[in-house]
DNA sequence: CTTTTAGGTCAATATTATTGACCTTTTATA
DNA sequence: TATAAAAGGTCAATAATATTGACCTAAAAG
């Protein structure tokens, strides 16, 4: 059993988690929402973006959704020439995901006032609570 | 422009952001799901918990979502007893929300995995962390 | 040569959300 | 007091996003 006095500590915790995802989430999405796009297109430009020549098998594992809901949003980047398929020479079975240029800088975009609310607010509290809060975040992701 | 290490050190925030609170999230989900109930379900049970008498229109403001979208998960919540409604006596217009016993059991069960899951990161990281990341995050949502 | 893997796609369905319209009850105000 | 505004409720139509199941090709592995 946990502490009442504690429990509201940790109450606190979980609601700054739910009120601060919803902000950080905000700057994207409303650049996506005018060009008809979603989250899920965020995150598929973002993590292709960080591991050119990812696999649409690792996309899938890191989303965690289903092939056919990895399905349409991938097609629309690759007819809006965001996102490039090209066939792996080790295995040709494979689809390597890189970003076009312009789906480079798409990503750029949508992260960019990520990074920005970011550095915004990082700057004003240090390295350390900056290592404090990758930590726990890191063990809580390891979950 | 932000410097390109630096960058990489905000895209690991970003991505311990989502993955983080993927893990954070599915504690609750797992249970919810048994029952047939989704994750607003979950946020309504918490904030009434957390606040009682709250009315409904204070309800869509913390939850940013539609009356229309609040109104069938908090139907079901009523109609299962976990949730009840009475009419305010200093505004008859006023629906003042309260957790049920029963509610307060689910809401406790929900909460409880990740009430459990922040205490067992955070007695590692010490107060002092704890105290970092909360400021981190309550500058994030003040965005 | 057969099986498995990687990828793709169609169809049916489910969930969750939206906007718009319309209703009652109660309080506030011109 | 008559009327406007606020709080709440609900129906309908639609949209977005997801699921599962089925089935297909191409290529690699056994």
């Amino acid at each position: 059993m946990i502490d009442s006095d504690r429990e509201q500590e940790l109450r606190e915790v979980i609601e700054l988690f739910f009120f601060s995802y919803r902000a950080f989430t905000r700057g994207p999405d409303e650049i996506l929402a005018k060009r008809g796009l979603g989250r899920v297109h965020h995150r598929i430009l973002y993590f292709v973006g960080r591991q050119p020549n990812l696999s649409v098998n690792d996309l899938l594992q890191v989303l965690q959704i289903s092939k056919q809901a990895l399905n349409t949003p991938l097609r629309q980047l690759l007819s809006m020439e965001l996102v490039r398929n090209e066939q792996s020479k080790t295995d040709r079975r494979v689809r390597e995901l890189r970003l076009t240029p312009a789906g480079i800088r798409l990503e750029a975009r949508l992260t960019g006032t990520q990074l920005l609310q970011l550095e915004d607010v990082l700057k004003d509290q240090g390295k350390k609570s900056e290592k404090s809060w990758k930590q726990i975040m890191r063990q809580l992701a390891d979950d």
